[in-house]
DNA sequence: CTGAAAGCGCTTACAG
DNA sequence: CTGAAAGCGCTTACAG
């Protein structure tokens, strides 16, 4: 039973003339086994002598054996990849997720294949395509345009989690992000300060973040016994543009406002360069709250207050709760709630 | 010699009884021709006769057939997906760039696999391995540490396209862009705009990039028969927070400046930030240059004038090159020069 | 121009 | 506990 020392040896030798990567079956040569046993050390897959494990993970580690997923992908009906579908992978926001993502799949083995959807439901139905021929374990959907029921038909074939939606399927996940708290939150934060007349620049309207935040505006208003004013409410569209579109619109028609809630960063900047434009001062003349905290938002001038949304954090427990349903078992995560993130772009009315 | 109309209506209905996704195999019974025609007809490897032709692809539409990679990559020896190492899958301005590769890679079929070195060069050895493993086509380096020899040993094995350097090599192509006149152009348009004293906030100094600015700075400095003053220039790690030190430095030590250029956006931003917070106005007291454009930079308060640095076009370019050494021809792409965007950050010295 | 056969590197019932 | 064998879905010499 106990392998002639010889034997390991001259397999050796074969295995370093042969040309290309290591195969398992220059393993089990080397360590005087079947190839079915390395396979079922490497996968941990049945219990194995003590003696054998050790030969084989001796020869494994002699001749720097990688296991290639590609066969094991055909042979065993998985590849150690997860799809992710981002909207755009270069997205201030879901880059961070993107990361979260990675660093929790990478100790566990497994890579991630980022698709981008753009927004299109089109295109992330072709992206699913793209991600199943290439047979990935598990999909992660970030947002996006898909219906409830493609992703849902979609977790009959294989595990599902998805970010900005509360769905329950077999086989799917879903993450929530409380983005009506959130807008709660800005809004509060500035009536707080003393603000009765706060802009709302709103987000795309066919996105439910957006409305989700429109509602947390209306919410916290009421809450405050204030009243909403549709004048001060402006469409934008997410992006820098819409935010220095809507404060032009506000002032051309001669709203009184002493603050600005916008509906992301990216318009609360957008937003903060307008004013700037008209000569009003951040936040002498007008306060701005945003929402996201983007890494660069800490960095405007003046420095944004703003909502945290844990877009990493996001990221990590979307990747964590694949692996749980990869495993089998049932994923059981946490979505961190909303925090206001007071910097300089907010203060107090000056009566 | 031709099929019997009934045999592929019988190997069809056979087919959809099957569970799991279409083969190859399927397709070939449905056309009644042998897989290794239909093999044929789908990589174009050799001519066939127009008859099989068709029917083959009439089976291919009617099954649905999409022919599965994994085991396309086993047998043939590719994957048709890519390697691409950055550094950073959120970086702001690496972003760009893997939306350009996305962009180029996906009309051929191929598709990126994106993993981060995080400017380490152990991790992007692991990176590479990673990438081999799982039996990458081709690796696209964005930049990054590893060593000129490690990427040259790496392009033995397959194709290797890397940005911001150059090197020669089989199998290797590199696509640089000019930093240096990047760096002279920033520092001219300044000059040019009157300034002479003229800080200039370096970035890492282990990265060639940052290297080369610095040099172009000298550069334009010399040329306009400006002297070089040790005492403005300010290290800096290419992030917000070393541009906000920076002025910090700058303004403590007393040097007497009328405008910066840092040698990246982030830091621009930053410096703005540090300057906003000493209260003096960009430009009217001091002009502000950034290098690279990136997506956010024309929304600072005010504008950031700055080098732009086409990173989409980088990555489109870089995956061209790579598509082309794929194809077993030689690359031959033209990177855009640098050119100065003139916003509002940086204005004529009032004499 | 086209098949039959072997093989890519693994995994997994099936038998000991 | 462990092998021998079949098979995952393709491709590619090898022979017609």
């Amino acid at each position: 039973m106990k392998p002639t020392p010889s034997k390991p040896r001259a397999a050796r030798a074969s295995a370093s003339h042969a040309s290309g990567p290591i195969t398992l079956e220059m393993v089990a040569q080397a360590a005087g086994v079947s190839p079915s046993t390395v396979s079922r050390i490497l996968n941990g897959t049945a219990v194995v002598s003590g003696l054998k494990k050790q030969a084989v993970d001796d020869a494994i580690a002699r001749l720097g054996f990688v296991p290639n997923p590609i066969a094991r992908g055909l042979a065993g009906g998985r590849t150690l990849s997860v799809g992710v579908v981002t909207q755009a992978i270069d997205s201030p926001f879901y880059g961070a997720a993107l990361r979260g993502i990675e660093d929790e799949l990478d100790p566990a083995g497994y890579s991630p294949l980022f698709v981008s959807g753009h927004w299109n439901a089109a295109t992330e139905a072709r992206c699913i395509d793209v991600l199943r021929s290439r047979r990935v374990d598990g999909i992660i959907v970030l947002t996006g345009r898909l219906t409830d029921a493609a992703l849902k038909a979609c977790a009959k074939q294989l595990p599902v989690v998805v970010t900005g939606r509360q769905l329950k399927a077999a086989g799917l996940f879903s993450l929530h992000f409380d983005n009506v708290e959130g807008g709660r939150l800005a809004t509060r934060h500035l009536i707080e300060m003393g603000h009765q007349r706060i802009a709302f620049i709103a987000g795309d309207a066919d996105h439910p973040d957006a409305n989700d935040r429109h509602r947390g505006y209306r919410l916290a208003l009421e809450e405050a016994g204030l009243s909403y004013d549709p004048a001060l409410v402006v469409p934008g569209e997410y992006h820098e543009v819409s935010g220095l579109l809507a404060v032009d619109r506000l002032l051309e028609t001669r709203q009184r406002f002493t603050a600005i809630f916008a509906a992301n960063d990216q318009m609360a900047c957008g937003a903060m360069l307008g004013l700037h434009r008209r000569s009003l001062r951040v936040p002498e003349d007008v306060s701005v709250v945003g929402f996201d905290d983007l890494p660069t938002s800490m960095y405007t001038s003046p420095p944004m207050s703003t909502v945290h949304q844990p877009a990493y954090e996001m990221g990590r427990l979307a990747a964590a709760a694949m692996l749980r349903l990869l495993a089998g078992k049932t994923p059981d995560v946490d979505v961190p709630a909303p925090r206001l993130i007071a910097r300089e772009s907010s203060r107090r009315l000056r009566g």
